[in-house]
DNA sequence: GTGGTCTAGACCACT
DNA sequence: GTGGTCTAGACCACA
């Protein structure tokens, strides 16, 4: 569990969640089959409610990155790294829609975004 | 008034008609000087309530790009090309950078991030 | 009429007027006996309301600073210099009873306050 | 809540609050980390709107003086006692600066202005 | 006519 | 339980 929860993010808390953990999977940093700590365990070592946690990881079971068995614990799911690619991309250009058309809106040309991207990334 | 709210959109719809209004202004489409329609007068045109439109203008006059006088109106400030263009990439690099940090944390290099938003812009 | 009003600023503008005209009557620019220009004159002049300007004076009256002669105009009363002294401090300290106090709430002592006066004047 | 609300006065509330929180976290009456009564008691202790208390909160938040941390509360922010000192001398110098230019137009020099606040603080 | 303030009360998201 | 948003509607100050 390596996350970094900021409180005065205008991010729920269980989203930051979500988005970490999804990229540690699609980026192979938590490998298929790793089992993830139980809920109650996590929300100590990360400070927040048990309800949060749980929140993040159905959200996770939702997007079929993990798998739960009852009793046993959650499972990240097994993908070929061709998925794991596949699915990062699909996040990514989820996300990426939304921006876009915000900097659209201000009327900036690709190549500017370009730049400026350049600048801070 | 060219103003498209979406009710399904997760951001609330103040911020919505801020950011419409920002990207209209500082794109020219705005002029300086013009003058808002009167608050009572926008809500009604957009179907939301008055303090709705009241908040997003508030925003607005906070962030420079109105001023509002009393009994007269809502004005379009005053600016040169060059500051408009400032305060343009001000707002878009603010976004950028929660942006970025999202990719960034998916593992995506910048030229990867390049090649997706050529993709879909 | 040397006045200058500004309508981004927070202040009504009758205020305004009826601030810089009783601020040139107490500090002898305004000359007892002077007819000020008439309502509809002065309101041409500073491209402002007639019945802004009418409250300006009304208030003005009100304060005893001018006296007005129904079909005449409107003359700056006399007073001696001590009279226009006392006037002026009066409302000075009524004015600075106000802003003390404000500096006093956030525990200021008097000798601050002198130094930051000092910087700023 | 040591709060007093004058509806007498010619401020509006939200901006009494605001004043009053701002001077007591700047004097260090309300330590770094303090948690603000939630806006529903603090309305119901200070007989006002929700609203209304919501509309200071916000002013403080966006000054930078507490933030807020959506299901938790709104907590006094972190600052070192330079950076508080700075700020309080912040607010008081925009204060100051309209204050002077009343006086100013009077006529009134600043030994002038001196010798008049130390009578009355 | 304009915007500025305040009210009461509902519903939702997050913890 | 917390704050965040939105609603409808009243009253006042200003021009």
């Amino acid at each position: 569990m390596n996350i970094a929860i900021s409180s005065t993010s205008e991010k729920p808390i269980y989203q930051q969640l979500f988005e970490q953990i999804s990229a540690q999977i699609l980026k192979g940093e938590l490998e298929s089959g790793y089992c993830l700590p139980p809920i109650r365990q996590a929300a100590l070592e990360l400070r927040v409610s048990i309800i949060t946690v749980k929140k993040a990881w159905e959200e996770l079971e939702r997007s079929g990155l993990i798998h739960t068995i009852t009793g046993k614990g959650c499972f990240v799911a097994e993908f070929s790294s061709e998925e794991k690619l596949r699915l990062r991309n699909e996040m990514i250009l989820k996300q990426m829609a939304g921006d876009t058309s915000y900097y659209k809106s201000f009327g900036l040309t690709l190549d500017e975004v370009i730049e400026l991207l350049k600048k801070i990334y």
